[in-house]
DNA sequence: CCATTAAATTCAA
DNA sequence: TTGAATTTAATGG
């Protein structure tokens, strides 16, 4: 481990020291998709990124929504904390993903939480400046909307996993999630969370995760070492919950 | 939900 | 790099 500050780039080992959009290379980010038809560079130019440490929350509930967030690197748990205190894991996201957009617009405060679950850069651009550039850029606003009605497919099929299966299936369900999302590190699930947060994904106890996957290793369909989960049939889990059939990516 | 023990992770020397 | 300190996992009441 080093005590440097930078960010290291995972897949090249190499500190980043540009964030500009030019040199990044997320994909998936629609801003760098879109960063050869977009009309004003300036944008794209005066975006603030700012380092997040582990741990770190970058959006309080209840704060006013002024831009929005882009990650640039590293992973980010987004949720939302119910009246008993207990927290609903509303998604995780990673690099390239937007954070905050359902504030915006309409919406003057967030009604999430996001926190870095590893070290991250941000990128955040203002909410003046990101109009101007959606109405100028048809096909940036495209893409965005194309996003949007994504994430509104997702939260329907949320709801409908939450109210309908069982514990063990809402975290069979997560474990499949994760493992789509980031997939597999040397047979390991590549991203590392404590049972608490797969319960607060799942809707259920820390308790309750923990005895689930006791279960589920008994059965031989995972192993587990500390926060590293490995799946050894993907196929049978999936068999578990394919007759509320589980909703594609993000 | 809480208490206990085992296990893993962090931290600083 | 190690091991003491702290946090997290697992189980049973």
């Amino acid at each position: 481990m080093t005590k440097s500050v930078n960010i290291l780039d995972q897949n090249s080992r190499k500190v980043i020291r540009d964030f500009s959009c030019a040199s990044c290379n997320n994909k998936s980010c629609l801003i760098k998709k879109n960063l050869n038809n977009l009309t004003s560079i300036d944008f794209v130019e005066n975006k603030k990124t700012l380092k997040c440490k582990k741990g770190q929350q970058f959006i309080i509930e209840g704060a006013s929504v002024n831009g929005l967030f882009f990650i640039l690197k590293g992973t980010v748990k987004v949720f939302r904390t119910g009246i008993n205190g207990r927290e609903q894991i509303v998604r995780f996201a990673k690099e390239g993903e937007i954070i905050g957009h359902r504030g915006f617009g309409t919406e003057e405060y967030y009604s999430i939480g996001a926190i870095a679950l590893e070290d991250a850069v941000l990128c955040y651009f203002s909410k003046e400046q990101l109009q101007r550039v959606l109405l100028e850029n048809p096909m940036f606003s495209y893409d965005m909307m194309l996003f949007y009605a994504n994430e509104l497919n997702r939260s329907e099929s949320k709801v409908k996993s939450i109210s309908q299966m069982t514990v063990r299936e809402r975290v069979i369900d997560t474990l499949l999630y994760i493992h789509r999302k980031f997939g597999d590190l040397r047979s390991f699930l590549n991203l590392p969370l404590s049972r608490k947060e797969y319960a607060d994904y799942a809707g259920t106890t820390e308790e309750q995760v923990i005895r689930v996957f006791s279960a589920l290793k008994k059965e031989g369909l995972i192993t587990t070492k500390g926060k590293k989960i490995a799946i050894h049939n993907l196929q049978l889990l999936k068999n578990e919950i394919s007759e509320h059939n589980y909703f594609l990516d993000s």
